[in-house]
DNA sequence: AATTGATTAGACCGATCAGTCTAATATAAT
DNA sequence: ATTATATTAGACTGATCGGTCTAATCAATT
C-alpha cells in the first residue's frame, strides 16, 4: 500500500538540514545528497519543489518541538520549573549531533518572511502553536487567561531570542542565564 | 583627499539589505543595483567581495542600533522604563519605510553562525555591545553587577524573540506584550 | 604637460542554483 | 501475462551567483 518513506526522509532531512542552516543556505541538492535519492523523486513527491519540502519541513519541526514541549510539562508539573527544565535541556541539545536543534524555524522565518507567504504563514502557525501550549499550561496552572496569553508570547520570544544568542556565540551561557531568571520572571500576578 | 562617500553608501544600503533579507537572500548586484555603481568600485573597496562588505555592514548596523538605544536611555532616565519604550519604538519602526529595522543583525547571525566565522564573530560583537549597554545603564542605575549583566541577556534575547515573532506574524503585537510585561520583570532584587 | 595611482566600468567566467524532461524500472491491478 | 500507474534516474536548461579581469577614465602630483 503505502510506503512514502521516501517521501517522509526527504520532510527529515530537509527540516534537519534547514534548521542548520537556513532556506537559502542548503541546495535541493545538498537534501538529496543526504537522503541518497534524485531528483526526479523530489518533484514526485513536491511537485511545487523547494517552496512545498520547505513548508513540510516547518510543519515537521513543528511537531517534534511541540512533542518535545509537552514532554518537559508532562514531567515536571509546575509550568514554571517546567519551562526552566525545557531551555536548559535546550542548552545541551543545541549542537546535538544526531538530531541538532538549530535554530528551529527561526532561520527560515527571518530569511524567507518578506519574500514568501506560505513559508511565512508556516512558520507563524509553528510559532502559535508553541505559544498556545505555553498558554494552556499557564492556565491550566491557575494564572488568568490574559497573564497566560503574554507569558506564553513573552516565553516563546526570550526563548527564540536566547537560540539565537547562544548559536552565535557558541556557548550555552545566555540560554542559562535565562533559564534562571525565568521563575523571578513568571509571577502569578493578575494583570 | 578622502571622498570613500562610494564606499560610505555601499556600507549603508549593504547594511539596509541584508537587514531585511539576509546574507543569502540579498545578491551583489541587488546592492550595486541600489546604489548604482559598477561591480568594479565594490570590488576595489572590499576585495574580499560580499563577506567582508558583510562584516563592515554589520558593524554599521550595530552603530545604529547602539546610538539608538542611548538616545532611549537618555531621554527617560528609569533604564526599565526606557527599555519599555523603545520596545514600543521598536515595535512602530519595524516596518518603516526609509530605515527600515528589519531584523537588524539576526537574520545574518541565524544564517552564518556556523558557517562563516567572520560574519558570527561580528554578529557576536554586535550582540555583545547591545548587552553592555543594558547591562551598564542597569548597573548604573543601582542593580548589582550580577543581576545587570543578567537583565542585559535577557532583554537582548526577549527583544531580538520578539522583533522575530512580529515580522513572522506581520503584527506589533508580540513586541507589544513583551513591553507591557517589562516593568513586571525586571525588578531590582539581589540574585 | 606628463605621470601616477585611484576609481569606474562592465564584459566575462566557472560554479551552482531550482526546476524540467524523457526514459527506464519497479509495483500493483486486471 | 498484460496493462497501467507510481517511482526512480539523472542529464539537461536557463538563470543567477560571487568573483575576476582588462581597459578606460578621473584626480592629484610633479
Amino acid at each position: 500500500m503505502s510506503k512514502p518513506h521516501t517521501k517522509i526522509a526527504l520532510i527529515e532531512a530537509a527540516s534537519r538540514l534547514f534548521r542548520m542552516r537556513g532556506y537559502e543556505g542548503i541546495s535541493l541538492n545538498d537534501i538529496l545528497k543526504e537522503v541518497n535519492i534524485p531528483k526526479g523523486s523530489l518533484y514526485h513527491y513536491f511537485p511545487n519543489g523547494k517552496e512545498e519540502l520547505a513548508v513540510e519541513a516547518i510543519h515537521h519541526t513543528k511537531d517534534i518541538v511541540l512533542a518535545w514541549i509537552e514532554e518537559s510539562f508532562e514531567q515536571i508539573g509546575d509550568p514554571v520549573q517546567a519551562v526552566q527544565d525545557h531551555i536548559r535541556q535546550l542548552a545541551t541539545l543545541l549542537r546535538d549531533e544526531t538530531e541538532p536543534v538549530g535554530f528551529p524555524i527561526g532561520t527560515i522565518a527571518a530569511e524567507k518572511h518578506s519574500t514568501n507567504e506560505p513559508i511565512r504563514s508556516a512558520c507563524q502557525a509553528a510559532f502559535e502553536e508553541w505559544r498556545e501550549l505555553y498558554s494552556t499550561k499557564f492556565f491550566e496552572a491557575g494564572y488568568s487567561e490574559k497573564l497566560a496569553k503574554d507569558y506564553g508570547v513573552f516565553i516563546l520570544a526570550t526563548i527564540e531570542g536566547g537560540i539565537l544568542l547562544s548559536l552565535t556565540t557558541k556557548s550555552e551561557e545566555s540560554l542559562l542565564i535565562i533559564a534562571d531568571q525565568i521563575p523571578f520572571i513568571l509571577s502569578k500576578r493578575e494583570n
